[in-house]
DNA sequence: CCGTTAACCTGAGAGC
DNA sequence: TGCTCTCAGGTTAACG
């Protein structure tokens, strides 16, 4: 699920739902998440007010009083439900994957007045940490790189990041030290638009393909936030918003598929690079 | 430094 | 129905 667009239309729908909200009590059925889930967490939390909703790359940030946050990353599987409390009517309250909750591995529940808000996670490589003041925060996310929806994510920056360096650029989009918030799928979809093969070393890359990298990186994130992201999976007999925009991918998921640049006769082909599944067109990505 | 592999986990889907 | 195998939107340590 989560690369940056899917976390954005996350941390929207929890401004509209929780935003100054304050929460009642936390109870953690599983600590066991990527990172142990402090034990404190209820102490931590409870009956603290959400000042701001915020997101860093793939990270949804909660802001209370006093520069103390709630960190939650959602990992390969984790979601967000936002349930009704039982004695209330039923009504679509959810805001991401699903209206009904999943049975299993509801593992962190946080509970509001009236709603709460359930973590959902199989494969448990999520993880939600608390941070006392903005210090440790900052510190916690000192090796990312400019997002990639800021304004300084320019040629400028990245002819200096890529000095000297030798890498290629589809693992190069994936390393969070550079560019935060790229994820797989748009890495390749990115690639894609920019007629880039992946195995290019980014000290091959000239002038025009650095611009176009960086164009069509926040393009296609754009374009995804607007579809509300992207859903691969979707689950049976549930149902409730998914994201739109992987009825757009041109590259992710269809090997073997025709090239959709209307001139092309290839097909798109899947390769593995450094153990992350990557399609293109050999045709039209040089 | 660079790419790859494995590791952390569960579950869906394919093939038999 | 079920078994085995592969793969999955992320991150990170270890290895060669």
């Amino acid at each position: 699920m989560p690369e940056l667009p899917e976390v954005e239309i996350v941390k929207q729908s929890l401004e509209k739902s929780i935003l100054y909200k304050k929460i009642n009590k936390v109870l953690v059925n599983n600590r066991n998440l990527r990172f142990k889930v402090e034990k404190n967490l209820n102490k931590f939390i409870s009956n603290k007010k959400i000042l701001k909703v915020l997101r860093r790359s793939k990270y949804i940030i909660l802001n209370f009083h006093k520069n103390q946050f709630l960190l939650i990353h959602f990992g390969m599987s984790g979601t967000l439900h936002l349930v009704r409390n039982n004695n209330s009517k039923k009504t679509n309250l959810s805001f991401y994957h699903s209206i009904n909750l999943p049975q299993k591995h509801n593992h962190i529940v946080i509970f509001f007045n009236n709603f709460k808000l359930v973590y959902n996670d199989p494969r448990r490589f999520g993880y939600l940490k608390f941070f006392k003041n903005l210090d440790t925060l900052n510190y916690y996310f000192s090796n990312l790189g400019l997002e990639v929806l800021d304004k300084r994510l320019n040629l400028n920056y990245l002819k200096k990041v890529i000095k000297n360096k030798s890498k290629n650029i589809k693992n190069f989009l994936l390393d969070q030290k550079y560019i935060a918030g790229i994820g797989n799928i748009y890495a390749n979809e990115i690639l894609y638009y920019s007629k880039i093969n992946p195995y290019k070393n980014v000290n091959k890359l000239n002038y025009l393909e650095l611009k176009k990298i960086i164009y069509f990186s926040k393009l296609v994130i754009k374009k995804a936030i607007k579809k509300g992201g992207s859903s691969i999976k979707d689950f049976k007999n549930i149902k409730g918003k998914s994201g739109l925009f992987q009825n757009e991918f041109k590259v992710y998921n269809r090997e073997n598929k025709k090239c959709l640049n209307k001139t092309c006769l290839e097909k798109i082909i899947k390769v593995f690079i450094s153990n992350r599944s990557s399609y293109f067109c050999k045709n039209c990505q040089k």
